[in-house]
DNA sequence: ACATTTCCATACGTATGAGTATGGTAAATG
DNA sequence: CATTTACCATACTCATACGTATGGAAATGT
């Protein structure tokens, strides 16, 4: 029952990086809210003392957690987008990863509710614009003007983020696969046309 | 400086409406998180005695204040319903709203942002489902089969709620108003086709 | 005129969670 | 082997915010 936690290493000292990692994963689980210092601790099997060793308050905390996520979702994004040279093909793949990418992805989805919070503010802000950024470089790709395709790409996140909002509200999913595969078909068809 | 809060009627004396009242103002302009009873009670210009006669707590106080919104919001989506009889003016209608509409509206765009919250959820699952059946029946009177109109309404529905989502996260709108102007007349015409 | 109800102030009790102070133990280092 | 350093436990303080207990004043009923 205490080391319930223990990770792949077993190491019996803890780093920086692994309240980093569990905050995350609280995070994606709970919402930001929920990173409090003393149930973070017992999560990982210790108490404040170790976690005041380590960082100097929650605050410090949560910026190196913001961080490397950030850095991580960055290097995604960068990844996906050198991978698929075809821009419509690189816009579907951007909306079929709503579904998947478990982790990462619901650590974005609890920070979208949480975006009164002060470091969070920034963050969304810069992660949004980089992702728009690549979304319009793709529809510049395509052959929209750039005017047109700097529309399309906040249209086209603006409802990726609405359909997060929508999946968050529904604890019960309320749709199927099928009914999922046919309105992702549905938005690629509208957002994305056929030259 | 003791009756600043001095409504119309200087009643010297409070109703729970208007403590109703007041937390809805407190949510658009600070969110639910800022609704705490001392500070609430301050703007009131009385002190925490006042709130526990009209109130039992702090929960009663939220739950009257949501339902108190949403039949408002209800009955505004049932007027500005029945008040346009063409369909695609109906869907226009309710995008322009996106920048009006100030106090309803920035409640709600609040609210979207407590949607953790277990007295909000609901509401919000409520909400989006009564604005959406809207817009799925304006798209069906267009003339789109009923498969279709309900896709096209919830992609609708995710746009703006995506864009709400952008609003708040840039504290400077960064939109001008011909840059809004441009945005809105795209986005109509993509997800509103011309027959 | 007196009693009761309405509305509110004041003072308290209490829970939560951040942060501090201090000491303990095991491993590393000279 | 002694001592320092790294890591953590325990026991506090302190601020915030909910809720309660009680009493007072003004309005209202009888």
């Amino acid at each position: 029952m205490t080391q319930s936690i223990a990770k792949k290493k077993e190491r019996s000292t803890l780093s920086a990086g692994d309240w980093e990692q569990q905050a995350l994963i609280l995070i994606a689980e709970k919402g930001i809210r929920a990173v409090a210092v003393e149930s973070l601790a017992r999560r990982m099997g210790v108490t404040k003392g170790s976690f005041y060793w380590h960082f100097n308050n929650r605050e410090s905390l949560l910026e190196q957690s913001l961080i490397r996520w950030e850095k991580h979702d960055a290097t995604n994004l960068q990844t996906s987008l050198s991978a698929i040279e075809d821009p419509r093909e690189r816009l579907r793949s951007f909306f079929r990863r709503t579904g998947r990418e478990k982790l990462t992805h619901n650590v974005y989805s609890s920070l979208c509710t949480a975006s009164d919070h002060p470091q969070v503010e920034p963050l969304l802000e810069r992660v949004a614009e980089r992702r728009m950024k690549h979304i319009e470089k793709a529809f510049e790709e395509i052959g929209f003007d750039p005017q047109e395709a700097s529309h399309r790409a906040r249209l086209t996140y603006s409802a990726y983020l609405g359909f997060l909002q929508l999946q968050q509200q529904h604890q019960t999913p309320s749709l199927s696969s099928e009914e999922f595969e046919a309105y992702m078909t549905h938005v690629i068809a509208t957002l994305i046309p056929e030259r």
